[in-house]
RNA sequence: GGGGAUGUAGCCAAGUGGUAAGGCCGGGGCCUGCAAAGCCUUCACCGAGGGUUCGAUUCCCUCCAUCCCCUCCA
């Protein structure tokens, strides 16, 4: 069975091939550059690294892109209000956002393009969209004309003549210039609220509108039909219609084949929010002592289109749950017995390594791909006293491989102990051996207290450092 | 107001037109000198109400709740 998507565009799930054999195209919108990452960004961007993770693993070559917004309405408020030059504050958001990507062990895309560095690209396409006729110019700047795309909504689904200014109430009352209320900017002249933010263009000194960059981005990169574009569902509208229609009508090419899109991630139930006080950035939960692989396992494990949950007896379960596949993983490296694996264990290890990847086939159903990985984790467990060294070798490589899809697993390297330490193991074997069970726990507790737990075994003791 | 989703045990979460995976927590038991790890066992009338059907958690309708979008929020 191929790999399958569910492709919002024409909302079922499909087969995935790429348009080149062997290689994926992939763009993913990046965070803008004013604050840390926070958890629901993380869901999304999770998601995505599992996407780009799943298709390496079925031997793609992915080239993912990731932009990084770095000039937006946000970015030149806060630092403006922070009296810092624009590339300077978001330079220190950029480098938060690179150090919370190695912390949570993703997968780095080929490039992470910064919007500013594409301004000559993105005023290509405007001019490329004025000839054509799928823009104009007003005294504030350059729109896009949705009227002049016929395509326009085929995304979002929305009937470019029902699109009403201020539906949501969220709009003020800006005296707009445009010839329809959803004509979205392309370019934007200079405002007094710019400050000194601006670059030359041939409409004068201005900044890009938003949707622009991903336009310019993804087609520099990766050329102008895409395989994959993913982001979160907020997304959908109005930025990823507006991507279509500005690359489409650019190009006369269709832009993406697969659109994929993350539903949003909750909070004890709630949305999450600053003035609610549920508002959290993975700083924060690192502060408050949760580790950076439990965060990935939480996030990772609900099905990306699905709503996720975020509670903390959820992070508390994603370490339980954590510590059960160590805890499996540290006994069977641990197995001495020789001899060959029995039929029905390579059976079981078989039938589950085939129920994962067919799980994660099917649009990425993670969820039921981790109940494969435990349902192998308790039969084997069940076993553990006919496992030989060589089926343990094989389970461990099998799971060695899928940490290049999780990312969350703990295959490191065994730790050596002190001289003292192993004085102090054998001592307390010693005194098990002479049933002087007091110095024996007064050893084990020692130990603990430097961070060894030491467990009896069938074949003597084994020690992990917690 | 319009559009789109979700609602499964204390918590998280798969799934199916024929009586519900998995993980965490809790109870009971086994193993152990004691532990740890592990195993066994126990723990769900699938949001509410109708309808279709031999049979619905799964399909349809209504309602309720929550979330997303309707110009710049992942």
């Amino acid at each position: 069975m191929p790999v399958r998507f569910y492709n919002t565009l024409t909302r079922a799930v499909e087969d995935f091939t790429p348009l080149q054999e062997g290689t994926v195209t992939m763009y993913t919108c990046g965070p803008t550059v004013y604050n840390f990452l926070h958890i629901g960004n993380l869901r999304t961007f999770l998601f995505e690294d599992l996407l780009h993770r799943w298709l390496r693993y079925r031997g793609y070559h992915v080239r993912q892109i990731m932009n990084l917004t770095d000039i937006d309405d946000k970015t030149i408020r806060d630092s403006r209000a922070n009296g810092i030059p624009l590339a300077e504050f978001t330079r220190i958001y950029k480098d938060a956002f690179f150090e919370d990507l190695k912390t949570l062990n993703f997968t780095p895309a080929e490039v992470f393009p910064s919007a500013t560095d594409h301004i000559p690209e993105m005023i290509g396409i405007i001019e490329k969209l004025m000839e054509k006729g799928y823009a104009y110019a007003t005294d504030d700047g350059v729109y896009f004309k949705i009227a002049a795309f016929d395509g326009y909504g085929k995304l979002a689904h929305l009937d470019k003549d029902a699109l009403r200014a201020g539906a949501s109430g969220r709009v003020a009352n800006d005296e707009y210039e445009k010839e329809t209320v959803s004509d979205f900017a392309l370019w934007k002249k200079w405002s007094p609220a710019d400050g000194d933010v601006k670059w030359q263009s041939p409409w004068g000194e201005g900044r890009p509108g938003w949707h622009i960059e991903c336009s310019a981005m993804s087609m520099k990169y990766l050329g102008e039909t895409l395989d994959i574009h993913s982001g979160g569902i907020d997304n959908m509208f109005p930025h990823h219609e507006n991507e279509i229609a500005q690359s489409e009508a650019a190009t006369g090419k269709q832009f993406v084949r697969y659109w994929l899109h993350s539903a949003h991630l909750i909070v004890e139930g709630e949305k999450m929010a600053k003035s609610k006080g549920n508002f959290f950035t993975l700083r924060d939960l690192l502060t408050k002592g949760y580790s950076a692989r439990s965060i990935r396992y939480l996030l990772y494990t609900t099905h990306y289109r699905k709503p996720l949950n975020f509670t903390f007896d959820g992070i508390k379960g994603a370490e339980a749950a954590l510590k059960r596949i160590d805890d499996f993983l540290f006994t069977l490296g641990n197995i001495k017995t020789v001899g060959a694996a029995g039929e029905g264990m390579l059976k079981t290890l078989a039938e589950q390594r085939d129920k994962f990847e067919a799980a994660l086939d099917d649009d990425l159903n993670i969820a039921e791909g981790m109940g494969a990985l435990f349902e192998l984790i308790r039969t084997v467990n069940d076993g553990m006293e006919r496992v030989t060294k060589e089926f343990a070798e094989r389970v461990i490589e099998f799971f060695s491989g899928i940490e290049s899809v999780l990312g969350f697993l703990n295959l490191g390297a065994k730790d050596e102990l002190t001289d003292e330490e192993h004085a102090m193991i054998s001592e307390r074997t010693e005194a098990k051996k002479g049933k002087d069970f007091a110095r024996a726990d007064e050893l084990r507790k020692l130990l603990l207290e430097r961070g060894i737990e030491v467990r009896d075994t069938p074949d003597g003791p084994v020690w992990k450092r917690g």
